[in-house]
DNA sequence: TACTATAAACTACAAATGTAGGAGATGAAC
DNA sequence: GTTCATCTCCTACATTTGTAGTTTATAGTA
C-alpha cells in the first residue's frame, strides 16, 4: 500500500498532526486548525472525516480511551515530503534538477541562514 | 482568474501540449500519450474532455479549422512550475528552503552539470 | 440514577476528477 | 452525391474530495 499524494484537506489535517504533541484528538486539532487557519472554518464533524479517511489511507493510526480517540502519525512529515519532492521532480524533470531548486528559491526569499547552508551544501557535491 | 493546480490527468494533457509543436490538436495528443505514458491508455473521448475541461480553466486557447480544433498553451510550462514551487514551499517551508532544496536532490541524482550550475547560481547570490 | 455536555459513528450530498459511450458533423474517396 | 473514416459535441457515470447534519455512546454531575 504505496503512499499516496494527499488532497489539499487532508494534508493541513496532517500538518496540524505533524505539528501537535503525539497523541492527538480530534478537538485539540479541530482547536489548532481554528487559531492556524481560520479561513477554513472547519467543524468538527469536518475534521472527524477527514481523520477516518486518512487513517484509512495508513496515514494515521489511533485508539479509544473512554469517549475519545487519539490519534498517531503513521507517515511522518519527513516521509512525505519524499513523496511529494518525488512528484514534484517527475512533473518537471523534463531537463535538469537546476531548474528546479532555482524554482524553489526564485523570488529573493533566501534567508543569510538558507544561502549560507546551501552554499556548504553544494560545495560538500 | 488565478491558476490553480491542476489534478494529475489534466497535468499530463498540458504536459503533452508543452512538448509538443503548436498549435496541436486532439489525436495527435492522443497519439503522443499513447505512446508515453502507456499505462494510462485514455481514449480520444478522455483527452478531449480534458482538453475541454483546461480550455475552461484558462490554460488553453482552441481555434476550429474544418473538423478539427487546434490548442495552444495559455499558461506556459514555466509559469505553471512557478505555481507548484510555491505551494510545496507554502506545504513545507516550515522553516527553511534548504531542508527543501535537499529533499529535491536527495539521491545523489544530480549530474556534475547540475552541481556547477548550483554552484554558480549560489555563488551569485 | 437521571441529566447534560461532548465526542464519535453513521449518513448525506454537492462538486471535482477520471474515464468514456453514442450521436452528429465534416472532409476524403469513389 | 453517397459512403466511409474520423473528429468533435453532448451526455453519463463511478470515485474522490470537501463539508457537515443527525444519531448514539459515554463521562461527568446533580
Amino acid at each position: 500500500m504505496s503512499i499516496k499524494k494527499l488532497p489539499d484537506a487532508e494534508f493541513e489535517i496532517m500538518r496540524a498532526v505533524w505539528h501537535s504533541e503525539e497523541p492527538v484528538t480530534s478537538p485539540q486539532l479541530t482547536d489548532k486548525l481554528k487559531a492556524e487557519l481560520p479561513e477554513k472554518d472547519w467543524k468538527q464533524q469536518t475534521v472527524l472525516t477527514m481523520l477516518v479517511r486518512l487513517e484509512k489511507k495508513g496515514f494515521l493510526r489511533s485508539d479509544k480511551k473512554g469517549k475519545e480517540r487519539n490519534y498517531y502519525a503513521e507517515v511522518s512529515e519527513g516521509d512525505y515530503l519524499q513523496i511529494e519532492a518525488e512528484s514534484f521532480k517527475k512533473r518537471f524533470n523534463g531537463g535538469k534538477l537546476g531548474g528546479l531548486v532555482k524554482a524553489l528559491c526564485s523570488e529573493g526569499e533566501l534567508t543569510d541562514e538558507d544561502i549560507s547552508e546551501l552554499k556548504d551544501w553544494v560545495n560538500k557535491l
